[in-house]
RNA sequence: GGAGAGGUGGCCGAGCGGUUUAAGGCAACGGUCUUGAAAACCGUCAUACUGAAAGGUAUCGCGAGUUCGAAUCUCGCCCUCUCCGCCA
């Protein structure tokens, strides 16, 4: 949700932002419900003020009922309308898009995207590297055909030494996290709807949300949803913050429309596993922090060995409630290129509006606070490990840091093969 | 799943139809006093929207209703706690 007193005072700024993001947001539309909601307020206001008076007389003054239940029947007709009217107003308010950066890239698409640097050193082999799909069926570490038999496709099962490496890089990475400064959860995988929409998932990836029947409950699409939504209706003391949250958590994604997008392999499922990083900052630090989590991505790559590209998102491969938001596409050998392993987004105050998430700090100063989202590493990270360091009979190296919780060094092929 | 109790400002807690513009206390903040601190005393102290301001409106878990008037009465819902049952 956007500040509507930015629409109010600056309606161009609004239209034209919408316009670069490719909005069908009817701004002009909203700026007449506005006037027409805020007149109607008024009115409202001005007789509950006569009525609060007059009632007050009322207990000496018998007369001035009749005049009461006037205005009671005058209030009652404008209440209904004012109820239409505010209802619209919070409808299209909330189909209204984020600010954009500046500086974000205009774009209709991931291919628009703009490559800002490369990290690493992208593996050479003497060999065709084959993929991790055929190396999870050589290494039996996934198991698609019956995580579809069981679940449905797209869904599997990490197996084996699979499942510990894992376990091992997710246990590491939270580590690495709680050294710099966050705060570890273990959340909820189910939210409600106020959360998801609170968060900018609803109503914008409505289709992409897996609904439980008779119950207002979603799994979510990430920990984000519940991380954030923690401090729904708060607000926090300034001098605590940042507020760096991380948990870990499945995340359910119908992938609606996406079909033909998945590709080999489990790089796009219904249920992946990921590390996220949350920040909740004063306004004029979410550059600051939007940098300290990309940093920390950054970290976590270099630290597995993975080779990588900073991607500066396009408008139009951006959400709705984002301002900026980075990619880090990491190289995987068996694919041959870069793909997004991890986004990381500056969702300034577009969250903490509809969740009324404030500040406030000891002068008394309030406001919303911005939030940053950026995962930390998820299941792609470790596709992209078994996929670069493959070794020609397809054993896996285990990258050093992740020895210590694996407790083996290297995932071996079938001896024969 | 069964039974009971309860949801009031940052916290505790009064109020049960109209001086509630929510008593009182605690905490916090400012001041007096003090070498300094504590204590004591004086003062300030909910939020949002609206308005140039004065002020106005809304909010006592949420929603609807009764009434000239609801924190207070009625109905529905939600949540929390305690005990019992089941249970990782």
């Amino acid at each position: 949700m956007i500040d509507i007193k930015l629409l109010r005072e600056n309606p161009e700024f609004v239209k034209q932002n919408c316009l670069r993001r490719g909005s069908d947001a009817d701004v002009d539309k909203l700026i007449a419900v506005e006037k027409e909601q805020r007149e109607l307020n008024f009115r409202a206001e001005a007789l509950r003020a006569d009525r609060n008076r007059l009632s007050k007389e009322c207990k000496d003054n018998p007369d001035a009922r009749v005049k009461v239940k006037e205005i009671k029947e005058e209030l009652a007709s404008i209440e209904t309308k004012l109820v239409e009217i505010e209802k619209e107003l919070h409808e299209r308010m909330s189909w209204l898009p984020n600010i954009l950066a500046p500086e974000t890239p205009d774009g209709k698409d991931d291919t628009e995207n703009k490559e800002l640097r490369k990290e690493g050193t992208v593996p050479q082999f003497s060999f065709k590297p084959r993929d991790h799909q055929e190396l999870a069926e050589l290494l039996d570490i996934i198991d698609t055909q019956r995580g579809a038999k069981v679940a449905q496709s797209g869904f599997y099962y990490w197996k084996g030494k699979g499942a510990q490496l894992c376990n091992a890089m997710f246990f590491w990475v939270q580590q690495q996290l709680v050294k710099k400064g966050f705060t570890s959860f273990f959340s909820p995988c189910l939210a409600k709807e106020q959360t998801l929409f609170g968060t900018g998932y609803l109503p914008f990836f409505a289709e992409q949300t897996y609904k439980l029947e008779n119950e207002d409950l979603a799994l979510i699409g990430t920990s984000e949803q519940t991380l954030v939504g923690y401090h729904a209706d708060e607000t926090l003391d300034a001098a605590k913050l940042p507020l760096c949250y991380t948990s870990f958590t499945p995340c359910f994604r119908t992938e609606a429309g996406s079909y033909g997008k998945a590709g080999r392999g489990i790089f796009r499922v219904h249920q992946f596993h990921k590390v996220e990083q949350i920040v909740f900052c004063l306004p004029d630090e979410s550059v600051k922090y939007h940098d300290f989590c990309l940093e920390n991505e950054e970290f976590i790559l270099k630290q597995l060995g993975i080779p990588y590209r900073l991607v500066d998102v396009c408008v139009g491969d951006m959400g709705a409630p984002g301002y900026r938001k980075y990619d880090l596409e990491a190289y995987f050998a068996g694919f041959g290129g870069y793909r997004e392993v991890t986004s990381n987004t500056n969702l300034t105050d577009f969250q903490s509006r509809r969740l009324n998430i404030r500040y406030k700090d000891k002068d008394g100063n309030k406001g919303f606070v911005h939030t940053i989202s950026a995962t930390a590493v998820t299941d792609r990270v470790a596709i992209a490990i078994i996929e670069n360091n493959q070794q020609e009979d397809g054993s896996i190296i285990i990258p050093e840091v992740l020895r210590p919780f694996t407790g083996f060094d290297r995932i071996e092929a079938p001896s024969g093969k």
